[in-house]
DNA sequence: CGCGGCTGTGACGATATTGTCACGAGGTGG
DNA sequence: CCACCTCGTGACAATATCGTCACAGCCGCG
């Protein structure tokens, strides 16, 4: 469900937490080195870091206030794990924004638990601005299509189409509907704008336009699975 | 700054924590019954919420459910109190959704940290000061900018737009954004200003420039890494 | 008071996007 | 099987958007 990200020199700690963290359908990592963290963040983009203070290469502390600097990880939630005998480093941890901590040594079970919380704060707004759905993943704040995971770059006008067509699976749109709702028209227009689009968005998908069905006589449906043929 | 509810049945700990939180620079108001909690919430929209579970009238789980329930104050913050016996009680709040909690006895500096995190996170009161990214390194306690760790002079104007841009990797920023943010413009306005500033700043970048970009139709985004073409 | 730096503006050109048209392909009903 | 309707497509023109440039105004400083 969410890659988890987690850092800690003490493997047997990791791998009972990664074991927790599969149990509730979380794709984990593990790191135990300091300076191992911010090349990983950069590249794999995790949804979220739990991140002990002790460690070897680069101090716990150091590679957050790394993450936090840095435009690509600011953002990313972060619990930092601390020793009992370290209540300094933990409120420093606060003053910069950590999202969680929890105090060693604790049970998998609560470690669990906050991480859903957080990440339920963090996907919630998530939600809001993404459709996720198949190999598709619409980004509407943004304005952007990933298709595979790879960006596809689309006019404004194809992305309001592909987003109208993507808001409910299956839904058939009627050309009028269509026309009224990415072009504002408001009356039966013969136009052939909205073929020449679709043509134009599948032409840009690839072998996934066939995604967008033609419903003669209608006007067009998206489905996330296609029957075999 | 913000307005933070406490509620408390121990006048001493609400009177304590509402010192220092003034000290912070914050509002508070200190409530001692459960049932008091859902009308002035309604009704007050506080920022946050810090709420102990043991409540006389009706007690903080059950209040925290009802906050949860309702649309109104479902995604206000709220950080439960706990005494060390009720354990229990306090996995429940997070399954529930609180954002934080602390057990009985704290110190009302640690509090007011979370308070701090907590509202940080929700309210982005708070920008990092300095943003480090890739070749950019953005001082915005000096307003200084330092590309491959050299300094570039920018003007004001510059400055704010390219952290304005920086803020978030890959975020893509509207016209109409930009010019609320760096120029206060409270209108649509069709003005080429934007577009001079930006020609200007990739100018002093240099071909770093082309980490600025245009998002036809839509504004800027500045993208740490760039395709290789 | 003059000069230099900064900023905003408007005109113009370049580029990207969009709409239209004509024609053919494909589907459907009689 | 044929006529008719709907849709797809390639080419082209129109429109929108962005980049650039020159200039003017403002402000601070020497």
């Amino acid at each position: 469900m969410s890659k988890i990200l987690v850092v800690d020199d003490e493997l047997d700690i990791s791998e009972l937490v990664a074991l927790h963290l599969a149990r509730d359908g979380h794709e984990c990592v593990c790191l135990t080195n300091g300076l191992e963290v911010f090349p990983y963040v950069t590249s794999h983009q995790p949804d979220l870091i739990v991140l002990d203070l002790m460690l070897p290469g680069q101090d716990g502390l150091t590679v957050f206030k790394r993450l936090r600097a840095d435009s690509r990880s600011r953002t990313t939630p972060v619990i930092i794990l601390t020793a009992r005998a370290q209540m300094s480093d933990r409120i420093s941890g606060l003053e910069l924004g950590a999202d969680d901590y929890l105090t060693k040594p604790f049970s998998p079970r609560e470690l669990a638990l906050r991480i859903s919380a957080v990440l339920r704060r963090t996907q919630r707004v998530q939600a809001v601005s993404e459709v996720k759905t198949g190999r598709f993943l619409l980004d509407r704040k943004n304005m952007k299509l990933f298709l595979d995971d790879t960006p596809v770059d689309l006019t404004t006008t194809e992305f309001k189409l592909l987003a109208t067509l993507m808001e409910n699976d299956k839904a058939v749109h009627t050309r009028s509907e269509l026309l009224r709702e990415v072009w504002g028209y408001s009356d039966e227009v013969a136009t052939r704008t909205l073929d020449t689009h679709v043509k134009r968005l599948r032409e840009k998908l690839g072998d996934a336009g066939r995604h967008i069905v033609t419903v003669r006589g209608t006007g067009y449906q998206f489905c996330v699975t296609l029957p075999d043929s």
